[in-house]
DNA sequence: AGAATATAGTTAAACGCTTAACTATTTGCT
DNA sequence: AGCAAATAGTTAAGCGTTTAACTATATTCT
């Protein structure tokens, strides 16, 4: 492999001509130029990253952090969405990718992750931290990495979706449809800030409606399918009046779909289900889902984007990217 | 941030003892070890990444490469079932993930991999290659980097899934059910080396059963569920008397579903419906899919396992990962 | 004309680590 | 006792870049 002192001796020059070359740092004729190029191009020459980095102190690398916590982070849809947000974004700037999994526990933090972020060889770091039980992000941050963070944070640079305002237009829409027996089906409180803002959205709208939030029957999941199933069939056991269920996720909401016709209850006719995310299987669900949309994959090239401003010495402010509601057939209006 | 400097003027003792006590390399007495240790530890010290890298020519990182070619990676569920796999074995060894995602045409390689396969950044390589138009493995291994491959291809270190046995199954699964009618929907022949030898595998089966398997109506279309829709609607339409529908992929699958209850036939009583690779949404669709999961995970695992013994000098020998039958509600014997 | 400035290029140090080559001491063997 | 071999540690070169500091011309201005 070709190296920079193989270019300068063939182009005729020193390493650090070469370098300004490729650089673009002021000073060298276009002859020069010239005759670098082409040694570059005959050598098949390509700078190693290793020197560059060591000498630089840019890498050209983003560490791209998912906790790997509670629901295995590879079973989220929304993890792919927001991962391709930020590929779009970071292989039009020429970034690479790194991407962590660090085990996270209240005690502890991968010390394999806390190696990556010491070692130099991250120019800055993306990470989902939207878990209360230990941040990712922190320990970036004290270590003076440029880094933003996806989901709820008192750190400087964060992007989030507008859970709140996607749980009121997802509640209001229930209650258009004149649905006053409503359940709820999401995961235990404190687990997830997004979820317990979703749950803050709802109750605002409730009593905004004149609704005694505590009224409104709740059951328990743990994101997945199956866990839907059980929540559902609780629900709908010890409240047979109910005639909307909110989910707070799709998968949820998919599982409370099949629960309901186990238990003979037709969507939409008899139940109304609606879920959160709009992840893929909600359009191909039957009847598919209405839910919310919080457009992952914005929230992954926003971030990519802030990242990138704050290369450049900005200071950006933290976004909220809106979410909106997708109505589809598992919703239908109280009548007949 | 201390360096290897630091930690021997602390230690009393020269960097090239710390480089050994933190290696491992012999000759250092305990007390020896222990004052090191001390120091690194009181110091925070983690080596430098780049430094490493460039002394050593070792990086500790592998790239996942997945081409961006057909269908927009992201989408593709067993995408992120393989790298799941992969990520679970690099962070078991201490190897980070670099996830690279070229831009691949017949003519051009996107020249940003090329960069990074040739920057010393990387020790290794895993790549889906999986489809003719061009490679994204042959410039690494070119390049000498220790490269698996999964998918089909003549290269030397390989993993992939029996699509051939795995077809096989769901076509003797679909006969022994008594259907004779049969259709396919797939993607166009000689674009995706798995979908070829699926078709090879069911075409097996059927001129085993005697069948004319050209006789076989083919549909295609594009991975997508909205595909699979329009490809079902051109089968039923043309040929009223299919009693069953090999799709060749779980989106297509689902969307034929769809379509069979827009022309008002059920699934399964008046049609079998199956797809290949069980993916989530497979079995949280209604009715459940009958399907064949092909254990993407597997393939990363086994991929990455691959990639860590040809790093210790093995020469391993290619892999193939098992398929098997999922039977789920969409397929029904044909009768009554 | 002569000083000041701009242009074109070079030299060499620095980044942080690994490791071959070396020195010095201790141990084992005949 | 005397030599070889093993042990413990050091020195210094080298990995491939970037870049500050420098030299040597050429150009501009008064």
């Amino acid at each position: 492999m070709p190296n920079l002192q193989d270019v300068a001796k063939k182009a005729g020059v020193s390493t650090a001509t070469v370098s300004k070359v490729l650089s673009n740092t002021p000073y060298f004729t276009e002859e020069t130029r010239d005759r670098v190029m082409i040694a570059v191009r005959e050598l098949g020459y390509m700078p190693n990253l290793a020197g560059r980095a060591l000498s630089s102190g840019k890498t050209n690398i983003v560490a791209v952090v998912f906790p790997y916590i509670y629901d295995p982070i590879f079973k989220d849809p929304l993890v792919m969405q927001i991962l391709e947000g930020i590929e779009a974004q970071c292989t039009s700037e020429k970034y690479n990718i790194l991407l962590s999994t660090p085990r996270v526990s209240a005690e502890e933090i991968d010390p394999h992750y806390i190696q990556l972020i010491q070692s130099g060889y991250i120019d800055g770091l993306i990470a989902i931290d939207n878990v209360p039980i230990n941040s990712v992000a922190v320990p970036a941050i004290e270590r003076n990495i440029p880094t933003v963070i996806i989901g709820y944070t008192d750190e400087q640079y964060s992007v989030r979706s507008d859970d709140l305002g996607g749980a009121k237009l997802l509640m209001q829409h229930i209650l258009e449809l004149g649905h006053r027996n409503i359940g709820i089906i999401t995961v235990p409180q404190d687990t997830n800030f997004a979820l317990n803002q979703r749950m803050v959205g709802i109750q605002q709208v409730a009593e905004e409606a004149g609704m005694c939030f505590t009224d409104i029957p709740v059951s328990y999941g743990n994101y997945s399918t199956s866990s839907g199933v059980k929540a559902a069939k609780i629900l709908l056991e010890d409240h047979p009046n109910l005639t909307a269920i909110i989910c707070l996720n799709d998968r949820m909401a998919i599982g409370a779909i099949q629960q309901a016709y186990q238990m003979g209850r037709h969507v939409p006719d008899d139940l109304t289900v609606v879920g959160y995310d709009n992840i893929s299987a909600a359009s191909m669900a039957l009847p598919p889902l209405t839910t919310v949309d919080q457009h992952a994959l914005k929230l992954g090239q926003v971030a990519s984007k802030m990242l990138f401003s704050i290369f450049e010495g900005a200071m950006p402010d933290s976004v909220v990217v809106p979410a909106n509601l997708v109505t589809r057939g598992s919703s239908a209006s109280l009548n007949t």
